[in-house]
DNA sequence: AGGTCGCTAGTTGTCAGACGACTAACGTCT
DNA sequence: AGACGTTAGTCGTCTGACAACTAGCGACCT
């Protein structure tokens, strides 16, 4: 999408954000002045400005409320987590101190459906139990979790009254089954509808979507899970090694 | 944040992701309804269903062409990627066969910004090389790779004729400097507007950004690079082990 | 003195109508 | 066949008005 010029929505949007990172815009509070106010400051109409600040609100620059203002968003805390060992959220918070709740739990006995059944190898007439909730730190989401597991590998009975949320530390916990590692794919998505209300967000905020298969020693594929994080809370990394053979790339 | 009910744009862009989900909304060519027309059919104005498009947009679900009309957004080819083993996108791209061209770079040698310089372990008087470029495939731009060098490691005359985009492939060519690991962070980012610019894309849209400290065998920080992915056309993923030792884990 | 309720002013969200900017398609001319 | 101009339709922007919401203030009650 080239454009000869940008939308005037867009010029503005510029605009703003230049104004709220320079300060010049954004009062003590973290107040900017009114769509009013902005569309006479900027020489737009009011209707520019609107488009102009839904395009910043869905960046995560601001946050607007209705009938009081706009505000700047607000800075968030971070949780830094390597990727290269596989560790529940769960005990990744305690280890390093941080409290966080588990919302309600969505369990399900059902047939997987075809994206599921293919990840875990198994047929349409197989069954899975579908474990999914939010996970919260001071009453604020930071991420929905769903795991979908095999009932030959978990059953409502193993979720018992000393589930953390976490699946993996239950496994672990039993030694049952022997777990070898996980594929993670890494994507950056746009909450739809369902994932925004869990996370109470908007359609279309952004997050990170980590999408997974567990495999237990003997190969066979035990958990299929689906983590959805609001940016800003967990900072994942990764280390990536030098390999140490590189003959025959260029053939 | 949580609402009582959703403002009326956020329900007219849910409805509208329905009808193009179940292809109800859709023609033959991806071209969705006029504004004029959802206006009529979803009995709301037409600002707000130009404010729920916008959101859609935003979520990557549509493409609006001034003019023209509103469409689906396509489909994008894939290429999927492993982040265990360090490997510069030329590399991958020509190990699996796709073509990829690189845009007009950008070489500049100055003092690192305090970010870059905490990250590099540097001086504010030290120099640093800067090396930014595109990457594009079939003309389209799917990545915008920054590279930070201290310029103990490398000169604009490193960067001859021969320089393919990847600041790796030369030093790993050239045996010097013997290099390590990188430290890579992962991030769900929205595109500011000189990165969206680069890419064509507009502010907000969602990017993945790769921000790596390339270790040589030395533990001297040699890179500091920052990468900027257009979702769709590479897909990151990871191999997550189980540590093999877990005694003392809950002390 | 403290708490509750109602009102006001200000703000965002929505509506309606109009015009500007853009584009694809079609017809006419060379 | 190619170039140019026109038309109809669409998105982008503007204007003015009203609906929905909220913080703050003052009045009133306990």
């Amino acid at each position: 999408m080239v454009r000869k010029s940008a939308p005037l929505a867009q010029q503005a949007a510029n605009e703003i954000l230049s104004g709220i990172r320079s300060g010049k815009l954004v009062s003590r509070d973290g107040l900017l002045p009114s769509e009013a106010e902005l569309s006479q400051r900027f020489n737009v109409s009011r209707a520019t400005i609107r488009e102009a600040l839904a395009k910043l609100e869905h960046a995560a620059v601001i946050v607007r409320k209705h009938g009081v203002g706009t505000f700047v968003a607000p800075p968030q805390p971070v949780i830094d987590a390597g990727l290269e060992e596989l560790e529940s959220l769960e005990t990744l918070a305690q280890r390093i101190g941080l409290e966080t709740q588990m919302g309600k739990v969505a369990i399900e006995e059902r047939a997987p459906l075809p994206a599921e059944a293919e990840r875990l190898q198994l047929t349409p007439q197989d069954q899975v139990l579908s474990v999914a909730r939010v996970m919260l730190t001071g009453k604020r989401p930071v991420a929905y979790l769903v795991d979908i597991v095999p009932v030959s590998y978990l059953s409502r009975q193993d979720l018992g009254d000393t589930f953390n949320g976490s699946i993996l530390d239950l496994w672990l916990h039993k030694k049952q089954p022997v777990l070898s590692h996980s594929r993670t794919d890494i994507v950056p998505e746009a909450a739809d509808e369902v994932i925004a209300h869990k996370l109470r967000l908007d359609p279309g905020d952004i997050l990170l979507k980590l999408e997974a298969q567990l495999f237990a020693r003997d190969g066979k594929v035990v958990d299929y899970s689906l983590s959805y994080f609001v940016p800003g809370h967990f900072h994942f990394h990764v280390v990536r090694r030098i390999p140490m053979r590189r003959i025959g790339k260029n053939s």
